[in-house]
DNA sequence: TATTGATTTAAACATTTGATTAATTCAAAT
DNA sequence: ATTTGAATTAATCAAATGTTTAAATCAATA
């Protein structure tokens, strides 16, 4: 019995397209991805690729936009926000940028791979450059504790949230941990990512 | 005037090809790398991967080996070590992991990459399961502080001290930083990472 | 129903890419 | 100097891969 590929749909197949090309191009890159294996996955002619989307390059801008969004504008507007305390923020960043990883744990290491590759492209993508140190965050963070490079402090929280979702293949192939104990330590992440950020403030 | 790809060395033959294929294996991943990338980055010719090394897949296995190796069992010595406190393994290790990915910016994200895209294969690279959680390290800190996650608390360490490596083209392109700042940031880190490390234990 | 244009398909094309081959060059041993 | 086997090279091969083409199918409209 021939595998079925995707449930079929009432999809349009632009966006069959699209939809299996996010699947495919996050799994295993851009230069890890045949047109075939989209095609396959969206259970398409290999021709409509280009039909729809003039090429693979094309089709991979359109989808490495998306994902740069999902990746980093989600954070943005919370940094700002200005109605929220500091401690709050954490709490809230934390909360739902984790849940969103959780529901897209290639998203970080796709990104940052792809970045990578083509470093310059990606300048435009991303808005104004020094955004985040222009932010209510930042200063919050500067009138409560002065001595320490708020820099230094927005590195600590992104790593703490995204790098287990980089560092997943090698703790369920090395370490203790297996998909559902994974989940559960994010899980528990998302109260003690604030509690341990809130400990470097003191 | 063609571009001189790299100076000429005594160097085996052998030994040149390894060489190459680290530099533009790291750079663009196994995907990305074009056999003949490699060979012109040898400045050698192209049958003479094959005649040294059978495939391009070998000569891969071969550099992600080392790399695994550089990333991981860096750290894992320096765990187990039954001399130092926990206070000192933590500044220890810290000082002189960021030291060797100041040298390897690259290495982290290859190596995170590829295993992802392979990790059942690399299963049989990691020493023993469960290694790290058997360690002098984690038995110290369980005596300190019994209510902590001894895998967070790892999980924190090694995010704190990995993860900007993985986000430098962002922070490059998107943030404050230059590739001086960003050196200057990861030496301040290497004292820094402790101290936040033991907040986290009070 | 016939027509028209959009959509889909199978086949093919040109290029890239990993690998091989057969000839040549080189260095050491006789 | 000759011989011998390893090392190197240019050329080639076969498969993979992104793209295009021309024909077939479909759906809406006259």
């Amino acid at each position: 019995m021939a595998k079925q590929i995707k449930a079929e749909s009432n999809l349009s197949t632009e966006e069959k397209i699209k939809e299996a090309a996010r699947v495919v191009f996050t799994k295993k890159g851009y230069a890890g991805t045949k047109t075939r294996d989209i095609a396959e996955e969206a259970g398409l002619n290999l021709a409509l690729l280009n039909y729809y989307f003039r090429s693979k390059e094309k089709l991979f801008e359109i989808v490495m936009m998306e994902k740069v969004k999902q990746l980093f504008s989600f954070i943005a507007p919370a940094l700002n926000e200005e109605e929220t305390s500091l401690d709050e923020k954490l709490e809230l960043i934390a909360s739902s940028y984790i849940d969103m990883l959780i529901k897209n744990p290639d998203l970080p290491i796709f990104v940052l791979s792809e970045i990578r590759n083509n470093a310059e492209s990606f300048g435009k993508m991303i808005q104004s450059k020094g955004y985040v140190l222009k932010t209510h965050f930042i200063q919050q963070l500067a009138e409560q504790k002065k001595d320490i490079n708020p820099i230094q402090f927005f590195l600590n929280f992104m790593s703490m949230m995204i790098f287990p979702f980089i560092a997943k293949p090698i703790l369920t192939v090395a370490g203790p941990v297996n998909d559902e104990t994974f989940t559960q330590l994010l899980k528990e992440r998302k109260a003690l990512i604030p509690k341990w950020m809130k400990m470097m403030l003191e």
